[in-house]
DNA sequence: CCATAATAATAGCTATACTTACTAAAATCG
DNA sequence: CGATTTTAGTAAGTATAGCTATTATTATGG
């Protein structure tokens, strides 16, 4: 009966709004970009040359389903693929000059949004509910609870 | 760069590890529920005979999406369809006593696991977080921001 | 050096999640 | 009453999202 102001519940909500909103705005801004594409293609310009595994390993996602996201960007013309030469096992992925003007017209554009994200809320609670946030998920990452 | 910390990266990292935390604990209990199915069938329960655009109304889902919920939350024998009689358009949905059965004993399960879902927020945190979390959600189903 | 373990990527599978389009049925309005 | 609009559900398509298993390659241990 609580079900609706259960925290797994309203954080799968504050994920469906979040998506929402990101998806609208890139949208009407004229941007082909998912937040996951975005996130990946993120890591990949600030890290040229990294493999999938790390890709998936900075945004905290499956390799699997990262494999998926790359092969859109890959279509989409933002990002080149090449067999490593140190590793044949791994692909070094690259943002091409199309990919990297994409990421840095978009990113105005995802930073203007984040506002608008929790738009019920004051920034004082923007804010306070964010570093919360910020914490759980770091703790959730690294620190060990049940050491 | 900041991806990391932008509202929309941290919501979808938070509600990763919420999914991973129900379907973790569920499984370990042994239940088949996902946390979208759970969440339907709670509204089923307490609505009997609740059409399923309802459903998705109440839990603030696609009714294509709930369509296939429903449909795998049947085949499990948890809930049974019939086409309405006021309008033969809608399917009424109902719990079996199985149903029933699952949802009573998974309940206390779920709540238990709610205290999971931020384990590095202190009790108190964890409430600041959540009321911010509801009031949030609250304002972009309801409260109209941009009248 | 060679058998074994570990790793990178992919394939296949299931389940969301949302969009548009379509069918059937109901409600509304002239 | 009949045409139009709305609504309930499904179908088809795309994109996550994660699991297990498989393949190819690399690293490691005896």
């Amino acid at each position: 009966m609580k079900t609706y102001s259960m925290a797994g519940h309203v954080i799968r909500r504050l994920n469906q709004i979040s998506t929402h909103e990101f998806t609208q705005q890139m949208h009407e801004a004229g941007f082909d970009l998912t937040p996951v594409q975005f996130a990946a293609l993120d890591a990949i310009v600030h890290t040229p040359g990294i493999d999938q595994s790390r890709v998936a390993a900075a945004i905290a996602y499956d390799r699997a389903t990262i494999g998926g996201v790359i092969d859109r960007l890959d279509q989409k013309g933002y990002v080149s693929r090449k067999v490593s030469r140190r590793d044949r096992r791994a692909r070094e992925v690259e943002a091409t000059s199309k990919g990297l003007e994409i990421y840095q017209s978009a990113l105005p554009v995802i930073t203007a949004l984040q506002a608008n994200i929790l738009p019920g809320l004051t920034p004082e609670e923007r804010e306070t509910f964010l570093s919360l946030a910020r914490k759980a998920v770091h703790m959730a990452d690294g620190a060990p609870t049940e050491t």
